[in-house]
RNA sequence: GGUGGGGUUCCCGAGUGGCCAAAGGGAACAGACUGUAAAUCUGUCGGCGUCAGCCUUCGGUGGUUCAAAUCCACCCCCCACCA
């Protein structure tokens, strides 16, 4: 039984990466898509409905959970798994990402970050080391360390200061946190805004402390598909080949075919569950509003070709009902649908890497999807 | 029969002489959403338009006025209460 850790590279298509990551509850085939469960929840699913769809991975946020219901309360209901009935991997996301989405909150200082909570307004500190505390109490399986993702726009010298402060917070978390220590694995991040120079030194710093695994942190923050895809393009060859690499909060379809084009193993983006609650579903022909008028009296299954429940069993008419009547089945079955598709898009990778076909695979959603970028 | 209240753009509903094609909400029609402060947000929403404007509209008809959804007269509906 391999340890949590353990990363095996099961053969490649190009930079494209066909591996396997060994966690403390159970191995992730990557290309791998995580399923975004901030608050201990996928959105509008329960744990059966992730597993049909045949999730892997899904994450969970430590910002979130800590304001509410606390991780210490998670703790004594057995951790996270236990308190929400999931029994395969966890990634929790740091709160670095909070840092930036909240940032009229917060004040951030060489110790962590100062806080307000947006729940109460109560005032807290998140230090490298602090968040590792929650995260453990949370007992997820891929804890993520404490960062500051960048806002899209920054200059060199504020993204220099940060990139130094991201950094020395990786050490502290390092240093806290043991390789193997619970059986928790932990993650460093890169930033490095915009800038190649800074992200290579990014990736440097953070690749020499000696994670379980990688991660680009900072992407899809404004910035445009071409200015993305380049950066991801510069700054994946710089991580490790040995250990799994993570692209935070990415993305659309083509974003996450990109990622694995130029190597990465790891995805997680909010666009499946919540464009499913705002009623944009993803299907093999493309994107599909499912409030359009034009589907009013379409008695046909959003996409044939897939076989989800809400595809085997309703059609666009009802779905369509559904989300204009703003009946809570419509969340669910939407998010069963596009959390669906995005699973079999990294599926499908996988296999397509196995089979040295993934450049076809990856032309095959670029037609669906437009050209890119 | 009497008294009082009311009829506004698809619906509800503000507006009581000019700044009114008429607040606000809903519906409708589009669009956005990338480590989730998101079951959220944005736009359009009488017609025409070369975007300056022009035309039609506030129960009906007629009138007052430079100007009327707003004032007056009569008429038609609706509601409440009293007989």
């Amino acid at each position: 039984m391999p340890t949590p850790g353990n990363f095996s590279l099961l053969t490649t298509d190009g930079p494209a990466r066909r591996a396997q990551l060994t966690t403390a509850h159970g191995i992730v085939e990557t290309p791998a898509f995580m399923p975004v469960g901030t608050l201990g929840t996928v959105k509008a699913l329960c744990p059966r409905d992730l597993h049909e769809a045949k999730a892997q991975i899904i994450l969970g946020n430590t910002y979130h959970l800590y304001l509410r219901p606390g991780d210490d309360l998670v703790a004594r209901h057995g951790g996270l798994h236990a308190f929400m009935g999931w029994d395969k991997p966890i990634l929790t996301d740091s709160g670095g990402f909070q840092v930036f989405s909240l940032s009229s909150l917060r004040k951030i200082t060489d110790e962590g970050v100062e806080f307000r909570s947006h729940l109460d307004g109560s005032a807290h500190l998140f230090t490298p080391e602090k968040v590792l505390d929650i995260q453990r109490n949370l007992g997820s399986d891929i804890m993520m360390v404490l960062d500051e993702c960048v806002p899209y726009g920054a200059d060199a010298e504020y993204t220099e200061k940060s990139l130094a402060l991201t950094t020395a917070w990786a050490k502290r978390s390092r240093e806290n946190h043991a390789p193997g220590r619970g059986g928790q694995l932990l993650f460093g991040i890169v930033q490095g805004g915009f800038h190649k120079d800074l992200r290579a030194r990014s990736a440097e710093e953070i690749c020499a402390l000696g994670f379980e695994g990688h991660a680009i942190g900072g992407l899809s923050v404004g910035e445009g598909t071409a200015e993305m895809y380049e950066l991801i393009a510069s700054t994946t060859p710089l991580l490790p080949a040995e250990k799994p690499r993570y692209l935070m909060g990415v993305g659309k379809p083509l974003d996450i075919l990109e990622g694995i084009a130029n190597g990465i193993d790891m995805f997680d983006c909010v666009l499946p569950t919540r464009n499913a609650r705002n009623g944009t579903l993803y299907t093999s022909q493309g994107k599909v509003n499912i409030k359009r008028a034009e589907y009013k009296d379409d008695g046909s299954p959003l996409d044939p070709c897939c076989s989800c429940y809400t595809c085997r069993t309703f059609s666009r008419a009802y779905l369509r009902h559904l989300f204009i009547a703003q009946e809570l089945l419509s969340y669910r079955l939407n998010t069963i649908h596009n959390v669906h598709f995005f699973l079999e898009l990294a599926r499908g990778a996988r296999e397509a890497i196995e089979t040295g076909s993934f450049a076809a695979y990856q032309a095959r959603y670029q037609a669906a999807y437009g050209e890119s970028p």
